[in-house]
DNA sequence: CCCTCCCCTTGAACGCTGTTCAGCGCATAG
DNA sequence: CTATGCGCTGAACAGCGTTCAAGGGGAGGG
């Protein structure tokens, strides 16, 4: 085996490892040298594949986000009727940020270099998710332009996303985590139907 | 000056320093030797004053919170309407973020010792703001249960502190922070309609 | 007023981090 | 097979929160 193919799997090996540190312990509990010992290498090969930590923890976060858009597909797939989509969508994303809390805070809580932008990949996946979410709601809300309804598809998504953060979080339990679900029907089901006589609007 | 005032002094003296510090470089940029040289003691004095950095760090948060539910209750007082009490509220919620970043994600951030529930007065002021937003909802959506407008309370509440909170994290900013006004009107407007009750009051 | 005792303050030291780098050993090319 | 260069090594470094033995100063009794 060449050198650099064994590089390409131990920078896997460490992926996995720093994965699964994060399952049992969270991001808090990882450490470089326990790492070390998972990978069966020394502290300093880690930065001879990775900057830092925090980029072996976006390794691990591109990984993530992956799997959660996988799910949120899958479960849109499977529902055709466009309002029952977002409610799914909702669910399968509170759903796998129940199933692997501490992965999914990974994504939120590691700490990007002051300055640096948050990699690309970010914003792209995140992105599509707002395009699967667009697609219903443009169908539902007739009444609402496209700026209007691109708005409203990150204003749900991070609706849903600050329910079930705060839920996670054990100091303010806005929502309680056995309620979220029927929060995200509450909450997507009000912003689903289309009112002709908008209220009021803000006075300008 | 007595012992017990200097010492009551001195832990206003940390927690002010402690405050100015958040402000200027985030909770991240925290030291307890730089704390120490602010307030002109040794770092070892806060550790008789505070069990820990945490424990600061909360007090902080206390006056933060307080502000908060100062900017809030301000909001709704001076505005009659219930549809528009809960935007304004929304918006001086989003407002107080926007002006004290580093304070406001400090009462998010800070972690607590693991096992250790979160400070009471964390839930109770909390519990407070719910109270307020339950007010005008109930009178607006009519075709909810006291547990419906509860739930939608706490919805609502962590539905615009998420639109707030990854707009300042600069990796998913879902919402860009300019829109957030725009986008607490789409979200509140749209839950704030009852749905049986959606008749447009066609003014004559 | 002074003395004594006790408690509060002090800051060096401890243990634990992430990160580095000089030197070593091994894979690779000739 | 040998020489060379590159990647691996792990002790060392800087900086963090936190501790604690030791010293000093305030409060109360003589």
């Amino acid at each position: 085996m060449s050198v650099a193919e064994r590089r390409a799997e131990l920078r896997e090996t460490l992926i996995a490892a720093a994965e699964a540190r994060i399952a049992r312990d969270g991001l808090a509990g990882l450490r470089a040298r326990d790492l070390a010992a998972d990978a069966g290498c020394a502290v300093g090969t880690i930065y001879t594949l990775f900057d830092d930590l925090s980029a072996l923890v976006l390794a691990v976060n591109a990984r993530t986000f992956q799997a959660i858009g996988q799910t949120v597909t899958a479960a849109v797939a499977a529902e055709p009727d466009p309002a029952r989509q977002l409610i799914v969508m909702g669910h399968a994303y509170a759903r796998f940020a129940a199933e692997n809390p501490a992965q999914w805070q990974a994504v939120f809580d590691v700490a990007l270099k002051t300055g640096a932008e948050a990699p690309a990949w970010y914003a792209e996946a995140v992105s599509g998710l707002f395009d699967i979410i667009a697609a219903p709601l443009t169908q539902l809300r007739t009444d609402l332009g496209p700026g209007e309804i691109r708005l409203l598809s990150r204003a749900l998504f991070a609706a849903v996303h600050g329910m079930v953060r705060l839920s996670q979080e054990d100091r303010i339990s806005a929502v309680p985590t056995p309620a979220i679900p029927e929060a995200i029907e509450l909450l997507i089901g009000s912003a689903v139907r289309a009112p002709k006589a908008s209220v009021d609007r803000k006075p300008s």
